[in-house]
DNA sequence: ATAGGGTTAG
């Protein structure tokens, strides 16, 4: 399977439009922790004066608190227009916490346009983003979907933590730039000599890049890092593990993952169960179905849509008929993906009838 | 402080 195919082209700078790193990047991490304690001092001293200098000389209103009790009240836009409205010396009062509270709101209004505005005015003020300011914005690009401004953020950080090197990978690997993804993985591993270890947020986002890939060998090794850090007990890494070789077509492996669990939850049996679907192998997952109500585990919502396509697959109809029932039972049926399914799987079996109550039963 | 993980078909 070719991979450039099923990742698009991201180009981040126009000087550097074929290229998905910037040359100065590698330059920038290689030293990134001396250039780190250098600048770090140094912008602190920087804004202790600037406050210093502002609260003695100036006798305007401090924008701070103003501007924090704006994001407070949830009032967004009236932010923005305040930091506009300021000369750029009167900029330089704005501290970095308010910054962050004004990205914050950004993020959860998903107010790209005003994060993008918000970016611009930080960046004529400062030449490095700090630790807080640059997370913040590196998980509002990301959120919002703007991987170039994520990646650019990141560059301009001087100091980075394992949140900010999870968020980028996650964001790259949501958004299917698995390539990308990979490659700031096995960055982060060796980054400044000693590298980043990676958590249970970084293996389901790196496992998933894997698994979109159809990378099996990526992927296994991947696996065996995962055993290497300790995380091989983790339900939630467990799972995405499980995911990854359903997804690169290796439904045994899946299963050995699976049966070694010494905990599962409902996310591991659904994972199991439709990855048996996926691959084809409908009577071993529905077989797992019944031992998931063996163990007394409650089907939920995907439960039930992927086991009625099963039963529409194989051709069970009475099967299909009494998870219907269930389903009608359980109140499942006010879900349109399982009505979906349902209609889907009688109108296969030509219960024209059947099918016109699913449609109209909401 | 903040983040990650599960569905389906040509």
């Amino acid at each position: 399977m070719a991979v450039s195919s099923k990742t698009p082209a991201i180009s981040l700078h126009p000087d550097h439009p074929n290229s998905h790193f910037p040359k100065s990047y590698n330059l920038k991490i290689q030293n990134f922790p001396q250039i780190f304690q250098r600048t770090h001092q140094f912008s602190l001293k920087k804004t202790q004066q600037n406050s210093l200098l502002n609260s003695t000389s100036s006798s305007t209103t401090d924008p701070n608190s103003y501007l924090t009790q704006l994001c407070l009240k949830n009032q967004l836009n009236k932010a923005i227009n305040f930091v506009t409205s300021l000369q750029k010396d009167s900029q330089n009062n704005i501290e970095e916490e308010t910054f962050v509270s004004i990205v914050r709101l950004c993020e959860s209004k998903r107010a790209l346009k005003e994060g993008s505005l918000i970016y611009s005015c930080i960046l004529k003020l400062m030449t490095k983003l700090s630790l807080r300011l640059g997370n913040a914005l590196l998980s509002m690009f990301v959120r919002l979907g703007s991987l170039n401004d994520a990646w650019y953020v990141f560059g301009k950080m001087e100091e980075r933590d394992l949140f900010s090197w999870n968020v980028l990978i996650g964001g790259y690997a949501k958004s299917g730039y698995f390539d990308e993804a990979l490659e700031m993985y096995g960055k982060m591993l060796w980054v400044g000599g000693i590298g980043f270890k990676p958590d249970v947020y970084t293996f389901p986002c790196v496992l998933r890049t894997c698994g979109g890939l159809g990378d099996w060998k990526r992927g296994r090794e991947i696996h065996g890092h995962l055993i290497r850090f300790g995380f091989e007990a983790d339900v939630d890494v467990v799972n995405a593990l499980i995911t990854m070789y359903v997804k690169c077509g290796d439904v045994g492996s899946a299963r050995m993952v699976f049966d070694g669990m010494c905990r599962r939850d409902r996310i591991s049996w659904n994972a199991m169960i439709s990855g048996y679907f996926e691959n084809g192998e409908c009577s071993e997952g529905l077989r797992l179905f019944f031992s998931m109500r063996e163990c007394c585990f409650e089907p939920d919502l995907m439960t039930m849509t992927s086991v009625i396509s099963a039963c529409e697959v194989v051709g069970n109809e009475r099967l299909g008929r009494a998870v219907h029932g269930y389903v009608a039972k359980t109140g499942y049926v006010d879900d349109d993906s399982v009505d979906n399914s349902l209609i889907q799987m009688y109108t296969s079996f030509g219960s024209w009838g059947e099918a016109e109550k699913s449609f109209w039963s909401d």
